[in-house]
DNA sequence: ACCCCATGGTTGAACTCTAAACTATATTGC
DNA sequence: GCAATATAGTTTAGAGTTCAACCATGGGGT
């Protein structure tokens, strides 16, 4: 129980900015989305990863992984997207738990018309903003964070059995 | 109407790692505050705030700017606050539109309950898995992302007035 | 074979957020 | 001074998210 290490106002205006930044990204990302396709940005990434994968489809907690969502919010959009006819689920023959997502065409239609206004301002907000150098550094910055995080999942988990 | 400027695989892995990260470390905070101190992370910024300004009030325009948040959502938020006893609404004299939000006693006592825990993740994994170049990068590209949002916040205003 | 627990996934309730409509007060232009 | 419009903030309804509880199947250990 050692003191706690406040920010100090350099690091006050870096957290600050950081959130301030990313938080606006994100927030016109998903407007943009909700405008223009209808559906959040949360919705658009589940059909993205699914029309990267062999037969469109995938595991209900590997595309839970993969869309950074837990199994219950992926759970609820995945009913709204079936509702809308742009995914369908399929039974797991070899584990009777399972269930597949699975894109339909329906699906891989309105992913086609809702990408390029995606690209588009994901490009124009940040790869056009910032320069070879500094992406790199992003790239780096994300990969540090990212890790830091990791061991604290693995943490979580052992605690969680700790409790016995 | 040009084509469109799909992302190569550099960017996706930049723009995956990107998304990824922040995903995972603004939920990471998000739920440590749920978790020990029973509130999101955007009330807790509301609070905290609220104690920096003199009086430890700001009208509710001028805080939500301050939050990135809607009106409407911090108006919502206000309310769930002032339930808990945390916040307090006052009129403003001098425009009778106007509605300060106070924070009260109990909520700053609150808020330093809170702070050190937040502080702590937010040094545990951002400053300490960054080094000083590293910290020094992300300040300029969050400028940079921030500056490039700027000019299609002031584009929608005018659109919106073009529409007459 | 059976018990125990882990895993995959869904559900329901409570809560938060968004968008649009709305009230009330302020400001502007004629 | 008045109509038109802009601004401050709230409200309502609907959509999305979270958390905890839940069902069902799978996989050991004994």
């Amino acid at each position: 129980m050692t003191e706690v290490r406040w920010l100090d106002p350099r690091e006050q205006t870096i957290w600050r900015g950081f959130l301030g930044a990313t938080g606006a990204f994100m927030e016109h990302l998903d407007r943009q989305m909700q405008r223009d396709s209808g559906m959040p940005l949360a919705y658009f990434e589940i059909l993205a990863v699914l029309s990267e994968m062999p037969d469109r489809s995938l595991r209900m907690s590997e595309l839970a992984a993969m869309c950074r969502s837990s199994r219950s919010r992926l759970s609820h959009a995945v009913s709204r997207l079936e509702e809308a006819g742009w995914v369908r689920r399929r039974a797991c023959e070899s584990d009777k738990r399972g269930q597949f997502a699975e894109l339909t065409e329906e699906g891989f239609k309105i992913l086609e018309k809702a990408a390029p206004g995606h690209v588009t301002a994901v490009r124009e907000h940040l790869f056009d903003v910032l320069t070879p150098e500094q992406l790199e550094q992003l790239e780096q910055i994300s990969a540090a964070i990212s890790a830091g995080l990791a061991p604290q999942c693995a943490k979580a988990k052992v605690e969680l059995r700790a409790e016995f």
